[in-house]
DNA sequence: TCAATTGTTCAATGAATTTTGAACAAGGAT
DNA sequence: ATCCTTGTTCAAAATTCATTGAACAATTGA
């Protein structure tokens, strides 16, 4: 059950690049930022998006690419965007890419608003 | 006989995302970020990178995806970074991705060939 | 204990991407 | 004109990536 993880000076921009060059894994950026910024979401709530297994296959891209935490609590697992280290890493970069994952006109939270709810 | 490119606003970020998602393309980005800004390269001085066939399809990725102009010059193409479109459309963005592709080891192109890149 | 929930693993398939070589086209130089 | 350089097109092959289903594991709750 152990879901390795980079460290924050392990990610590189190459394999976020690569982990995000992909519509799916695109959609579930955009449903992450659009979600409680600290609880962040279960699996369950992104199976809208495709299948139960191809969303492991997608999650791990992401964890292993250094995108999102994946924390298991009790038989979920509960996914994280890695807010703090991708801004640190590379500053600005992940609120461009949400700008444009989240397609919808209807944002129950906005951008600066996710910002502050980290600072917390 | 003008090769086709994407205006500044239907550059998205999806799309350039899976263009730069590929080592060969940032490799690509790196040596056009290290060259003038000005000129840029033609193709012969990227075929260190891979074949000349490999380098019309990655490259014409890239032009698709708003990332690069690609001008006739007689019989060669001159490329040059869309540093000014990128910029106004996802500020910041460009940045990041140069200052991690800068330092690709992937690259084998020589110090000479860089050198009379540059000054071409 | 038993059943339901949540997600994983594995192997196989399907699909898309990348790579290659041969033949070709266009422009420049001699 | 004829070569030479630079890059393209096309079809095929190789490779990688994404998707699926069946069987499994772990946890929770009745």
């Amino acid at each position: 059950m152990s879901l390795p993880h980079p460290d924050a000076d392990q990610i590189t921009l190459p394999a976020v690049l690569a982990a995000l060059g992909d519509d799916t894994r695109l959609a579930i950026i955009g449903c992450l930022a659009r979600s409680d910024a600290i609880t962040g979401l279960v699996c369950g709530q992104l199976c809208g998006l495709t299948s139960k297994t191809n969303l492991t296959y997608h999650v791990a891209k992401l964890r292993e690419a250094g995108v999102i935490n994946v924390r298991p609590e009790g038989t979920r697992r509960r996914v994280t965007l890695r807010r703090e280290d991708l801004d640190n890493r590379f500053p600005g970069f992940l609120d461009t890419v949400i700008a444009s994952a989240i397609d919808l006109p209807l944002v129950d939270i906005t951008l600066r608003q996710l910002h502050e709810a980290v600072q917390d």
